[in-house]
DNA sequence: ATCGATTTGTTCGTATGTATT
DNA sequence: CAATACATACGAACAAATCGA
């Protein structure tokens, strides 16, 4: 095996060290730095990479720098720094599995709320969604922009942005992984199965019945998640029913 | 009202038409872009300012530079893009309400599985930080470090990283939030109860029971949520018993 | 395999705008 | 108003990596 040798550029490696700085409190939160100049110098680079990186920092939360003052730790430092390596995570290397299992979580929630904070004319847009899906006949995308929709305007119903943006971050990456290509070219039955799925929650939400909403959403995920899983991935073990089997692996592997 | 005038800076300004060209399509993801130097000419900007904004962008994974090569609009561009907007908001708007709730809905299923999955020594790690939590017998902090670890802790057995990470956002946005600092001055008593509800969880989990834990959680964030809203901020408004108002509200306001 | 063209990576010098005193 | 300190911005140049002839 050849090892990989990766050349960072200044830059990047600039921010990795910064960043160290800060979590090992040797920046302390609401330091005032030195100023551009003093401070590439005693990074032995030119400004323009120290402005390069600091601009990285700014643009997520960890410095902070105002004209004619200076540039400053930010308050809130160390949480983005977190944040920050969570977006790492989210832009690359999140599992179908824990994408999928977030979902299952989420969304029989937000269903709920939905159901009890969305207003008729919301749950109407559900309804010309469904419409618009249950008229294409052919055999399209299974989990296709309509798809999308509905479980992304359902999120935004239920009047929470924080939960919303997850879900459309979670859906987004779905979209682009592994799943998302296998779901394309599932067969009509399975996809008027979820059609169905989607009118039963249409249903429950103009009852106003949140708890059968949640439970309809629960069933509905669940039921999508195990025919990918049956049908071409063995692998993606997410069943309830064999989570023992992952207990006992948790152990062994200890 | 004197309107706030908010002068943006070059690299920010351009980071912002970027995004929008991508948005619109009229930069279509994989494109080849010109060379520093014509974006610079074209965007009537110096090359420096075009490479920070340039570097931001290929750290928010939306375009994609290589020495020699060029620079590309990344494959997942578009849900970089949102994935941005998602940090944007995680890192200072999200209202304590939403995060509130977040927690709410989450942390109980993580509970569930974390009854599932963890080891019978990530069960005993919990006891450890709840008995050096219960040896504090001064009044400190309430949402201290303890509580945190806790919480972040069983996020972390539940074997979900995307959960776990989203879990450790949340409990940071809200250790420096109006929220976190009222916590910090909690009576004695409420404490106590609080700890002994982290008592019981464990105990659900040694029964590994993940049912009872699911509810357990639930009903202690629940209850610390309703000791903030009751005590300190009406507005805080979270109750699933005054869902009902929020409906009207919803329908009215429309 | 070398050479030349292309493109990003990096540096320096200089000028301008803005906020504090 | 002037002096100072700082971020913001520009332009020219050279270095390093990559690709194709």
């Amino acid at each position: 095996m050849i090892p990989k040798i990766k050349k960072l550029n200044l830059s990047n490696q600039l921010i990795t060290i910064i960043i160290e700085l800060i979590e090992t409190g040797q920046w302390e939160v609401g330091l005032k730095l030195p100023n551009e100049i003093e401070l590439a110098s005693s990074f032995n680079v030119s400004r323009n990479i120290m402005r390069e990186s600091m601009k990285v920092l700014e643009k997520f939360g960890i410095l902070s720098s105002k004209t004619g003052i200076g540039t400053y730790v930010s308050e809130n430092a160390l949480a983005n720094i977190h944040n920050m390596q969570f977006f790492e995570q989210l832009k690359s290397n999140s599992t179908v599995e824990d994408l999928l299992e977030t979902r299952l979580i989420l969304e029989p929630e937000l269903a709920y709320y939905a159901t009890l904070r969305s207003t008729d004319e919301e749950i109407e847009e559900l309804i010309s969604i469904l419409e618009s899906d249950a008229k294409k006949h052919e055999v399209t995308a299974f989990f296709h922009d309509d798809d999308f929709d509905f479980h992304f305007k359902l999120a935004k119903f239920s009047r929470n942005l924080l939960c919303e943006n997850i879900i459309h971050s979670i859906l987004d990456q779905l979209k682009s992984s592994d799943y998302g290509k296998i779901n394309m070219y599932v067969e009509q039955k399975v996809k008027e199965e979820s059609i169905n799925e989607h009118e039963y929650l249409i249903d429950a939400m103009r009852k106003r019945d949140p708890l059968l909403a949640r439970e309809i959403m629960h069933k509905h995920i669940f039921s999508r998640i195990s025919v990918i899983n049956s049908s071409y991935n063995t692998n993606m073990i997410l069943s309830k029913n064999i989570e023992k089997n992952r207990l006992k692996k948790a152990k062994t592997n200890k």
